[in-house]
DNA sequence: CCAAAAGTGTTGAAGTTACACCCATGC
DNA sequence: GCATGGGTGTAACTTCAACACTTTTGG
């Protein structure tokens, strides 16, 4: 072992650990992603499109890193937050075109890097999306249109997501997904979204209504092309009563 | 930003990225966790037990940094591992003992530090204990007798022992804590110490036997001052069925 | 014969699945 | 009036929880 004893300066990046973020929405749909593109500095070779993240500070713990990219890129504080894991084989960086892009945004770009995920849940409606340091352009994709992305982040992309779903069989966190009023074959296609698989319509409701954490709004749809919809809201009240009872299964 | 394009030293240590294993174990009677004594040089200050694990090498990926550690500590190749997530505010070295140890042991002690956690499982007459360059002596603990570790270890340990309940509610892992032949009681004290909830006895029976995962040898207790119970042996080849069927709940 | 753990069934309640038709609206 | 998605009930089946006594061995 050699001895540097070099000082470390708190508020610099720390070249070997970053954050990447799989921020999930939801378009009333399907359940989407938000990938910024790299633009033409790859020459289009692989993929252009990534996950948002970026080395952390030496003085922030990770989560806090987390956030902060989070918020430079959307401009949102306090959403939903939860970590898939570590990531990092030493041959992450297998692409041409990651090794390129990594050269123009890094100042250590052949460094080790070790990566831990992050996935959030964003209603899309509050987003405000914003160009940042390391994204020329962001836009949203559909989770299951995706098939190649840049470094290892496809491999991340799949965690999370089986993170989610066994997330979502546990806990109501879809609601951070929806807008606040909602209606239920809007919660119906979220659970079949991030499930991948299809749930009997009644069956649905009668389990969900049976719990009680929506509450019935005195107002409906208006100006759709069929039957109006009930309106609901989560009931975060009553949710936090079950939870402290020791509820953990819907039973999905 | 500041330039320094240093070449990376692909079989140095990294200095800021670490791994830490919680060791499960099961001695028939309790959930048990594997913890090296820091021993005398910390002057008493503080707690002298640690979870083991060891800074990563720049050329092998997270995995195999675990597997090398487990395997410097145990001398088990090909143990059950699972990530639990990666650890490390800026200030977890809040304790004098943990600073005067780490100044002791690694080349860069004031290095910004993350750490990724794995939970292990390993049956307890297999493991040979063996000391190594960072455990000056090492043996196994009660779990839920431990109230102080090292570090961030103590969260550590919460967080790897909540991972492995949800886990064995939805696979049978249970079974690389035990000997190759095993009492259905000792199955049914593991899922209660795993869960920490009693189980009802002749619904856990049932329940297990109705899976097939496991199989009943021609073979009895000896020598136990009660009737001797049947001994049976994990089914991995139904197990593999269950699971490509998509099996996935236990139900406890 | 005593202590200790093994082993075994039933019943009532709750939950799960599968399934088809009428309703309210905009155009 | 027609296309679109909203909304509703029931019956058969499966699963779950609760519960107490007899058996076999070693000492």
């Amino acid at each position: 072992m050699k001895k540097e004893l070099k000082k470390v300066v708190q508020n610099e990046l720390n070249p070997n650990v970053s954050v990447d973020c799989v921020i999930f929405g939801f378009d009333l749909e399907r359940l989407t992603v938000l990938l910024i593109d790299r633009g033409g500095n790859t020459k289009n070779i692989g993929p252009r499109l990534a996950l948002p993240g970026n080395l952390i500070y030496n003085n922030e713990n990770i989560d806090q890193a987390a956030n902060r990219v989070l918020e430079e890129l959307t401009g949102l504080k306090d959403i939903y937050l939860e970590q898939v894991g570590a990531f990092g084989d030493p041959n992450r960086i297998c692409k041409d075109a990651d090794r390129e892009w990594l050269q123009s945004i890094r100042a250590e770009p052949e460094a080790r890097v070790i990566t831990v995920a992050y996935y959030t849940l964003v209603k899309m409606p509050d987003y405000a999306p914003q160009a940042s340091s390391f994204a020329k352009t962001i836009g949203w994709a559909s989770v299951n249109q995706i098939n190649e992305l840049a470094f290892d982040h496809f491999e991340i992309l799949q965690a999370a997501k089986e993170k989610l779903k066994q997330k979502i069989k546990i806990q109501p966190i879809g609601f951070n997904l929806l807008p606040e009023k909602f209606t239920l074959s809007q919660l119906h296609r979220l659970y079949e979204s991030i499930l991948e698989k299809p749930l009997d319509k009644r069956n649905f409701r009668r389990k969900i209504q049976k719990l009680e954490i929506i509450t019935s709004l005195k107002e409906k749809q208006r100006g759709v092309p069929h039957k109006p919809s009930q309106l609901f809201e989560f009931n975060e009240v009553r949710y936090q009563e079950l939870t402290q009872n020791g509820f953990d299964n819907f039973g999905f």
